[in-house]
Order: structure tokens, then C-alpha cells, then sequence
DNA sequence: GTCTATAAAAGGATAGAC
DNA sequence: GTCTATCCTTTTATAGAC
């Protein structure tokens, strides 16, 4: 396998486990059986390491829930708030059978790289998914009329929150059914009474 | 106030906002203008220092969760779903009006310590959130009989999950309200059909 | 308890040979 | 493309004066 890839692999792995700022290109390239110097010349920079490997992992789960939003609102008007969290979350699970160590990398990576405070992650994000989320966001709304905006938001960065657990043991693909039933009936529930 | 108090705060500041690898002692004894030995004078190293900061934020919550699940007991044999979720989550959300500068701070630092991959954040955690964790387990066990066990596990996570949502904007204690919908709602779901 | 000074290590980056 | 060697900065930790 060419080094650029196996610098990307290597590097997923250990941003996962330790995070950005714990992770450093020496590590990197050891792990990937490779030169101290190959990030620089590969990559650039530590930082542009990371872009890649996140680009490499959330493009694929970004433009299946774009799709799968499209193809809910091509098939229907108004898709139900069940279907809407199917589409959503579904990829988020996806070409992630339990077991494989390859999708509990990818998973945790997903945990670590949504809550890392580190400065060069969190800049890299944002535009990219924001985007689809604010779409989600729409259908949502229109989904659930009653539900006041702002209780609608809390809800939906409760859906985020939620897709970030861990899920290294269920079998089969319960965790994504599980995260499903979870989800569809905390976003039906009847507004919050006000104060 | 006394030195050791300035540098908790001071840390507890930048752990939220950047981490425990991304927080250099440098930048926490400037922040609290103290020099730069008041680390190792005052608490031994940077990892003891988390491990004070950490101890200060999460004892409280700790404890306010594990009386509040004795009172309800008390009170009754068979508490609703909705009472333990109040009793679990509540604390999370206590002494943290919106808007107090304090209060975004603290709940900045859950978020982060909660997700933080760094050993030494991850070493320190566990046995003391585990037995009030596991006796939460065991009511909600008891309030969903019909739920199988794995799933109970999944919604549980689910629920530490959504307590780490960031709750900067709401007003007065909506975000407490609304994480008890949201969550009662989502653990009382009926059990997901098998495969 | 607080300060200066410094030790000792780790990290990011790159120049230049091959 | 890959390697060695090195530079420069940042970091944790501590010894010893005050």
C-alpha cells in the first residue's frame, strides 16, 4: 500500500485513541512504518494530516444523509419524524459491522473528532456539515409544527450527541435500530410545557 | 483568594476550553498570575492538578445524583421513569444558571473531561461514577421490565450522552427541562422489535 | 510560599543528500 | 519519494535562592 495511505490509517487510528493534541507525527509514523519526514511532504503540516483524515471519513456519511434526505422528500411531502432519523443516522452506522476493528476505529474517530476541542479541528469542520444539518433542521420543523424552535434545535443537538455513543459491542446493527427507537420518540415528544 | 484556588480556576477554564493536552501549565499559571513552580508547589503536576479540578466539578453532581435517587426510593418503591431522569440529570444542570459566566465554564468542562481521550482524564474517572451509575441502572431496570437488557444499556449511554450537550444559550432552566422530555421520552420507548 | 534558572525531553518542521 | 540530520520552540518538572 502506498505510504500516504497507510500515514492516513495510521493516523486515524491514533487521533481516535488520543485525540489531536495527543497524537504526535512521530507516533504517526511509526506506526504506519514510515519516515518522521513524510507527513511534511506528503500532507504539509500536522494540522492538513488531520483534515484528510476527517475529509476521508465524514464525506461518505455527509453525502449519504444528503442523499438519503433527497431521496425521503422525492418519495414523499412529508416524511414522518421516524423516516427523518432513519435517514439521518442511518449512515452514521453504515459499512460498520460489529466486530470489524476497521468500523470501531472509524466510530470512535467519530467521537473524538465531534467533541475535540482542539482549535484545528474544530475549524475544519463546520461549513461541510452545517450544510445538511440545516436542511435536517428544515424537515425537521416541518415534521414536528408544535414544537417551538428553540426546544427543536436542544432536540436535534441531542440527536448529535446520541450518534456519538459508543458503540463497540451490540451485534448485528442493533445499535443502529436501537439509536432509531431511542431517537424517533425523544424527538415526538409533546413540547415542554412552558415555565 | 489563595493561590491553589486561582489555579483550579484558572484550569478549570482552560481544560473546558481546550483540553487537557491542549492546556499547557504555562498558559494556567499565567491565566491565574501565578508562577509558573505554583503547579508542582501546590498540587504535584499537571495530571494531579486535573485530577483537583475534576474532583471539584463532578464530586457535587455525584453526590446530588445519589441522594436524589435515596429520596425518591424513600418516598417510593416504584419511581417513574420521568422522576429518574429529574434525579439523574438535574444535577447536571443545578448551580448553573444561564448566562452566569461561571455556569458555561463548568458545563464546558463536562463536556470535555466526559469526552476528553487523554489517559490521564480517562485514568482518573470510572470507579467513582460507576456505583452511582450502576444503582441508576438497576431502578430504570426495574421501572422498564419489559425492555431486554442490552437495549436498557444502549438508552443509558444514550442518556450520558445528551447530559453533555452544550447548553450555552438557553434562558433561565429550559435546557433542564427540556433534557428531561427529551430523555424521559426516549427511555420509555417500547423495546425495538428484533431482527 | 514564591521566585529564578535550568535541566531534560518532546514536538513540529525542513534542508539537503540520495 | 524517502532518508538523515538538525533547528527551533514548547513543555513538564525541579533545584535552590529568597
Amino acid at each position: 500500500m502506498d505510504t500516504r495511505t497507510q500515514l492516513l490509517d495510521a493516523a486515524e487510528e491514533l487521533f481516535a485513541e488520543r485525540g489531536y493534541n495527543g497524537t504526535s507525527i512521530r507516533a504517526v509514523t511509526n506506526l504506519a512504518g514510515a519516515n518522521l519526514a513524510a507527513v511534511g511532504y506528503h500532507f504539509g503540516s500536522k494540522a492538513e494530516l488531520l483534515a484528510a483524515v476527517a475529509r476521508r471519513v465524514i464525506e461518505p456519511i455527509n453525502n449519504a444523509q444528503r442523499e438519503g434526505l433527497d431521496r425521503l422528500l422525492g418519495r414523499t411531502a412529508e416524511p414522518t419524524v421516524a423516516e427523518l432519523v432513519e435517514a439521518f443516522t442511518g449512515p452514521m452506522f453504515d459499512g460498520m459491522p460489529a466486530g470489524d476493528e476497521r468500523s470501531v476505529r472509524r466510530s470512535r474517530l467519530l467521537v473524538t473528532i465531534l467533541g475535540d476541542p482542539a482549535d484545528e479541528v474544530r475549524n475544519w469542520m463546520g461549513p461541510v456539515e452545517d450544510a445538511v444539518r440545516d436542511r435536517y433542521l428544515e424537515a425537521f420543523r416541518r415534521a414536528l409544527p408544535e414544537l417551538p424552535i428553540e426546544e427543536l434545535w436542544f432536540r436535534i443537538k441531542g440527536v448529535l450527541a446520541v450518534t456519538t455513543v459508543d458503540r463497540l459491542e451490540p451485534q448485528g446493527d442493533a445499535a443502529r435500530r436501537w439509536a432509531v427507537t431511542f431517537l424517533a420518540a425523544a424527538l415526538s415528544a409533546p413540547p415542554t410545557a412552558p415555565d
